[in-house]
RNA sequence: GCGCCCGUAGCUCAGCUGGAUAGAGCGUCUGACUACGAAUCAGAAGGCCAGGUGUUCGAAUCACCUCGGGCGCACCA
């Protein structure tokens, strides 16, 4: 609501300063002020003009505010400061169009149809998905959601590298230390004794120190890897069989974060559908990559570093000099993960002329459909829906990645698609570590270097990690002990859904308050907690105003929500807003209509951290409204009906706030 | 060696398109529950915003340098 108010006065404003100075094209900031003192929308443009009009900048605010006129829904307007212009809201107007406005959703001016393609997730296959992987489901998950809010077209999809290195590890695992058939290793996944994803990933930590005991064993790697990715023998099909199955345990994992995905495009269909070959054509036709003749890299395609050219002169013999080629193509001709990647980007801005094969491979409870990429057509009587072929596309990968996404980007822009390669946006964002604290927790033990680090890395390599499952299952028994002391007469199975509702919600506030560029120094007290800056504490205050409702209507069985949002838009509520006595009631009102603004930031900044801020602080002024207001026994019927609808809009803008993080509200608390 | 990120209260972090008194949570100490259920609230203590120089009417925020920490720079992904 209030962003539509910031809109008007930023046309009329800018209006007026083309009329009465001729200044055009003027960035027009507009800020909120820090207190309901100052206004609710504050001008610094007068800072700006005084150099250009040779002013000082009260002055010149004193101008603007006396003869801008009246402004729609504006009261007053007020020269504060140095030269602030600060307009004040009038109330009770703001009030009435905010008590049946939808918060749920922004009303924007007509958006771009285009298509957004949101990669995230993109765990290999071949283990149980750790603390560092729901970071990039969650953050992944609420851009997109946030996107959606804003009316945008989004398609999520999920990239399963199923052919890589490191389900070929795992493979090799079955193979050669374990010793187990195909048929043995299917028995095992549908043994609901075993948990394949956490067997694999003690098996994965196995291999490593199977190749570690003796080098030589990695050319088993090398042969495994070769035979996975041509397809069509026996070690191919156990590693389909080991991926798929992994697969279904990250999407189960997930889900229980509640995130969906529309497509899951596979590494294999990129190989045997020949996208790399199209690719790779396109690359060599265009001069993108050469053939390398001599040098360290003799007998691969590379892509040129930019300034390789001219760094070569210098002393490139030195031991700590780094090559800023990047080979594409192996020297013994298979494709590196990069080049797979640029057949795969071409194709999501549908550029490649090439397309997948689809079939349905899960279908949520909600009736939405999974579908995977394949390399035959599909047998489905209903047609998939047209993936692809995007505007934008978010590739939500760690920091870690920048070089290679950057190649990925360079590949785009030799190749002439510069449109695509502005585009092709790098969501990245800083890596989950463990705290020495828990691995000592995990029982892990650290060298005495380590040990003085501020923290270290996630290790699945080593098996060095908090898997995703267990810390969910951990959340889940803490909140049930919360639960069962509260609602000891509530039916366990309602126990156990608002036990895993407030797990979640823990979970997934934690990992979206920290913003992008922060390590996450995993603590298991700190991701455990239900108190303070969480995910509970906001749905506790739902919670809180959905009980005052309930208790309501039964008091009155008539009262609906519907007919007091309706009274509302109708009702002189000036007494209950205006003045300084009512400055704090205004505040909340007024935060509580910024959701679209905060989301909005969000986006353009890509942090979803902005709306989980501001979930909490509106939490926070919410508790305390809660505390000085006793809204039920208030005498007054209109005041009372007034709480009431405060309280109406503050939930709904929770409600909203959460549902972009992803966490759903509880019956009860 | 080169590049990127971080350095704000005891701890974990917001604030960074320059602006009105530097904020929150945790922890510590004081207080507040007879049902709109305290997973809450109120209050207190706690900061040369790593250091330096510059730009500006104005710098935690921008530029440059220094110091600390992390991460990249594979024919792994």
């Amino acid at each position: 609501m209030y962003h539509t108010i910031q809109q008007r006065v930023r046309e009329r404003v800018s209006e007026f300063l083309k009329l009465e100075f001729g200044i055009e094209h003027l960035d027009l900031k507009l800020e909120i002020p820090p207190q309901v003192e100052f206004g609710e929308v504050a001008l610094p443009v007068a800072f700006d003009l005084a150099k250009r009009l040779k002013k000082p900048p009260r002055v010149i605010a004193q101008h603007i505010a006396e003869t801008i006129g009246p402004l729609d829904g504006i009261e007053k307007i007020v020269v504060a400061g140095g030269g602030y212009i600060n307009l004040y809201l009038q109330r009770s107007n703001f009030f009435a169009l905010l008590s049946d406005a939808r918060l749920d959703q922004l009303e924007t001016s007509p958006r771009p149809s285009d298509k957004v393609i949101v990669e995230h997730t993109n765990i290999n296959p071949n283990k149980s998905a750790h603390i560092g992987h729901l970071r990039n489901a969650a953050l992944g998950d609420s851009f997109v959601r946030l996107l959606r809010f804003l009316g945008r077209t989004v398609e999520v999809q999920n990239y399963i590298d199923n052919t890589g290195v490191q389900v070929a590890d795992v493979v090799v695992g079955f193979e050669h230390i374990v010793n187990l058939s195909k048929d043995q290793v299917a028995s095992l996944i549908d043994d609901p004794q075993v948990k394949f994803d956490f067997y694999c990933w003690d098996l994965y930590a196995r291999v490593s120190h199977f190749y570690e005991e003796d080098p030589s064993r990695l050319s088993l790697r090398a042969e495994t890897l070769h035979n996975i990715e041509r397809g069509g023998n026996p070690t191919s099909e156990l590693g389909d069989l080991v991926a798929t199955a992994i697969v279904r345990a990250h999407i189960a994992t997930m889900l229980r974060l509640n995130i969906q995905y529309d497509l899951m495009p596979r590494e294999s269909d990129i190989l045997h559908l020949k996208f790399w070959e199209k690719a790779f054509n396109l690359l060599k036709e265009n001069g993108a990559i050469v053939l390398e003749s001599e040098g360290k890299n003799r007998g691969c395609w590379v892509m040129k570093g930019i300034e390789s050219t001219e760094k070569d002169k210098q002393d490139s013999t030195t031991e700590e000099s780094y090559d800023e080629d990047k080979v594409i193509v192996r020297s013994n001709g298979t494709v590196t993960y990069v080049g797979k990647d640029i057949a795969y980007q071409l194709w999501k801005f549908g550029l490649l002329g090439k397309n997948f094969f689809y079939r349905k491979f899960h279908v949520y409870k909600d009736g939405h459909v999974l579908w995977m990429s394949s390399s035959q057509p599909g047998t489905d009587p209903e047609p998939s829906p047209r993936f692809g072929g995007a505007r934008e596309v978010y590739n939500v990968i760690d920091v870690r990645q920048a070089y290679l996404q950057n190649i990925v980007v360079q590949g785009l822009r030799a190749l002439g698609f510069n449109d695509a390669a502005d585009h092709s946006i790098h969501f990245d964002y800083e890596m989950v570590a463990l705290s020495p604290r828990c691995c000592a927790d995990l029982g892990i033990d650290l060298s005495a270097e380590d040990r003085k680090r501020p923290y270290v890395e996630v290790s699945g390599r080593k098996g060095l990690g908090v898997k995703a499952d267990q810390l969910i299952d951990q959340l889940i028994a803490k909140a049930l002990l919360e639960v069962e002391k509260r609602h000891s007469a509530l039916p366990a199975q309602e126990q156990e859904r608002i036990a895993r509702q407030i797990a979640v919600g823990g979970l997934r506030y934690f990992l979206l308050k920290y913003t992008l560029h922060s390590v996450i120094a995993f603590d298991f007290d700190e991701a455990l907690s239900f108190e303070g800056e969480t995910g509970p504490y906001i749905q506790y205050a739902v919670v809180r105003s959905k009980n005052i409702f309930r208790k309501y209507a039964e008091e009155k069985p008539a009262f609906s929500l519907e007919g007091l949002r309706a009274r509302m838009r109708r009702c002189p509520s000036g007494k209950f807003l205006d003045g300084a006595a009512n400055n704090e009631v205004w505040g909340l009102i007024l935060l509580a209509s910024q959701l679209g603004v905060l989301s909005t930031q969000a986006v353009a900044s890509r942090e979803p951290a902005v709306v989980a801020k501001y979930a909490f602080a509106l939490a926070q002024h919410f508790n305390n409204f809660y505390h000085k207001h006793r809204i039920l026994p208030e005498p007054d019927p209109e005041r009372k009906e007034f709480l009431l609808m405060v309280v109406d809009i503050v939930m709904r803008s929770l409600e909203a706030s959460l549902s972009l993080l992803g966490i759903e509200v509880p019956e009860k608390m």
